[in-house]
RNA sequence: GACCCGGUAGCUCAGCUGGAUAGAGCAACAGUUUUCUAAACUGUCGGUCACUGGUUCGAAUCCAGUCCGGGUCACCA
């Protein structure tokens, strides 16, 4: 049980004894003491006098009195109006801080056997990965380790857009220009070099419009209008009908782009235990579409459109699957909402994708549900917004700040030369040194994504973002190292082992009360989806433990017995610093 | 036009299932190192929580309306 569940059980067992009342944990409101009131934690009890029929000081003052009678942990109390503030017994905070060492599982669940699919990434194969890629799969790679530290058995699976007339626009420009050159002979990353060839497909397309004597005004249409195009579209017309050639073509061009792929995902590390591709599901859903219509959820228009009525759900008319009978988007994502119910009878399932997606998915889930498939319920759009540069939304063709690739090796060199700067290598290895500015470049990169709730844009600039100093990931593995650079000098043996002082300062308390506050961020992260409650949370920490290490001297402290006690309490938060940014995918340094 | 998501300090963000005097970081300014790592710490400066009204003992938080920004309302993905 947290120490929050045992105050508000007291609480209730109170309400129960003194008043007859009975009333839910949740109308226990229970926060931490602010700083500048005496106590650890408040209860506020203005909701509890209508069961009462006291006044909230009364009320307060009968509540404390039990509390400090009962409970065995509440050591002393204030009331202040409605607010009942209780400080825990020293040897209470101390006997906490060996239980969380004691417990080596602290703050992680125990397996539950539900099954989660999440599914993150969803990358074009046509163009390299943007900025809007990375904060999805940081999202996702996080996600899922707080699902996991949650008990939730979590499968990762990726889903691959490879076929349509985007890749064929690669390849046809490669055909044409190409001159057999491969990412091996140019040295040019894979996914990069196949991307090249889509802009030069766009920059032939674009001087054939300007010679067409009478080009359409719309864009699409002037470009439907230039040779490249026709010869695209007849490409992928050949690969529909399974033209060897084609496909081999195809292929080539898709494996050149997950070798690239494949390197990023390494470097940020990322995985999927599955890939989808699109060129295999895309035909998928016809079965939904023909279900929908056996039991007259879906009907089918005049026009030969299969379609969903959502006005009664707020929605619209939503056609679901061509007049032609072809499929698009929605209906192979039924498709494969179904083949993935069937492969892993999951419990959620869980996609990371653009908010620009909220309506699809509310399509998509809602049409399943009226199918009357329960495990629909389960399905959840962890929905994030764009990431967009200071004059507005990033555009994959205004320079080259957008590039997942530039971005992480930028902030990779700035990591370099910081370190540098500070001469914080003395005594490395090279190896060791380069792993340890891609441990501090990449935890800056993903603290500056993570830390911000997914719902809310996230303004990047170039030049600014990327700090080193003050609310940041390096920030937090400095605060890592700090600690690990204490234990080094310190019993290796008696690291978690000390025996109760009398009295301790209030930063220790502090630091004691946050490392009880870690399951609460765990099951926060989880229940809201949401990493930026970890960030927040191993943040506070790492800002606490910094005061600490100023106002505390560990190594060097007045007696023994401080000196143990000291020692324990930075272990254990080295500990939690290296677990909470785990959560995040993020490294923690030994030394920096 | 309808619907969805945002709007909190100069900037980037917490707080939002209602609770005490709205918090951090950056930037600016002033300090702290013969002591365990100064990527740190301490202090100063900085607020009409977009606006108006409502609900209540109490509103940044809930409700209604307005304004601003973004997104969506495709037989594109």
């Amino acid at each position: 049980m947290t120490l929050e569940e045992t105050l508000k059980q007291n609480t209730i067992a109170i309400f129960k004894s003194e008043f007859d009342a009975d009333i839910s944990a949740d109308a226990v409101t229970l926060n931490i003491t602010k700083k500048e009131h005496v106590g650890d934690y408040t209860i506020v009890v203005f909701p509890l006098i209508k069961f009462s029929k006291k006044s909230p000081e009364q009320t307060a003052e009968i509540l404390g009195n039990k509390l400090k009678e009962n409970s065995g942990i509440v050591g002393s109390f204030n009331v202040i109006k409605g607010f009942l503030n209780l400080s825990f017994t020293d040897a209470f905070w101390q006997t906490r801080l060996k239980d969380i060492a004691g417990n080596k599982n602290y703050g992680t669940f125990a397996a539950n056997k539900r099954k989660v699919v999440l599914e993150y990434c969803g990358p074009n194969t046509n163009k390299p990965l943007h900025i809007g890629h990375l904060r999805n799969m940081l999202l996702g790679f996080s996600m899922s380790e707080i699902l996991k530290a949650n008990g939730y058995d979590v499968t990762k699976v990726n889903i691959y857009n490879d076929r349509g007339i985007a890749i064929c626009k690669s390849m046809v420009a490669y055909k044409r220009y190409g001159k057999g050159a491969t990412p091996q002979s140019t040295g040019i990353k894979g996914d990069h070099f196949v991307g090249d060839w889509y802009v030069k497909f766009n920059e032939v397309a674009n001087e054939e419009i300007k010679a067409l004597p009478n080009a359409p005004a719309d864009k699409d249409e002037a470009q439907k209008a230039t040779s490249i195009f026709k010869e695209a579209h007849e490409m992928l017309l050949k690969w529909e009908a399974g033209d060897p050639e084609t496909i081999r073509d195809w292929k080539q061009m898709n494996d050149w782009v997950y070798e690239g792929f494949n390197e990023t995902f390494k470097l940020l590390g990322v995985d999927f235990q599955k890939d989808y591709h699109e060129s295999e599901t895309y035909k998928l859903g016809k079965d939904i579409i023909d279900e929908g219509l056996a039991k007259k959820v879906f009907y089918k228009r005049a026009d030969g459109a299969v379609a969903v009525d959502l006005t009664p759900d707020g929605l619209d008319e939503k056609v679901l699957l061509r007049g032609d009978g072809t499929a698009i988007y929605i209906t192979q994502d039924l498709g494969t909402a179904q083949l993935r119910h069937e492969e892993f009878n999951m419990e959620k399932m869980i996609y990371v994708v653009a908010n620009e997606q909220d309506y699809h998915f509310k399509v998509l889930k809602l049409a399943l549900q009226k199918l009357g498939k329960k495990w629909a319920d389960g399905i959840f759009h962890l929905s994030y917004a764009l990431v967009e540069s200071p004059t507005g939304r990033f555009k994959s063709r205004e320079g080259k700040t957008a590039d997942a690739d530039d971005l992480i090796s930028e902030v990779l060199r700035i990591a370099e030369e910081k370190t540098k700067e500070l001469g914080k290598i003395e005594g490395f290895t090279e190896d060791e040194a380069n792993v340890l500015y891609k441990t501090i470049g990449l935890g800056a990169l993903k603290y500056f994504v993570l830390r911000v709730n997914p719902y809310k844009k996230i303004i990047f600039n170039p030049e600014e973002s990327i700090d080193f100093h003050g609310h940041t990931g390096p920030f937090i593995q400095y605060t890592h190292a700090r600690i690990r650079a204490i234990l080094r000098k310190a019993d290796p043996a008696n690291l978690a082992d000390f025996k109760n002082l009398e009295t301790l300062v209030a930063v220790e308390r502090e630091l004691i009360i946050q490392l009880g506050e870690y399951e609460n961020a765990v099951l926060a992260a989880a229940e809201k989806y949401d990493p930026s409650e970890v960030a927040n949370y191993v943040y506070n920490l790492a800002r606490t433990y910094n005061k600490f290490y100023h106002e505390c001297p560990v190594l060097t402290a007045a007696t023994e017995g401080e000196k143990k006690f000291r020692i324990a309490l930075s272990n254990q938060t080295g500990i939690m610093i290296s677990k909470s940014m785990k959560l995040l995918g993020i490294d923690v340094p030994e030394k920096m």
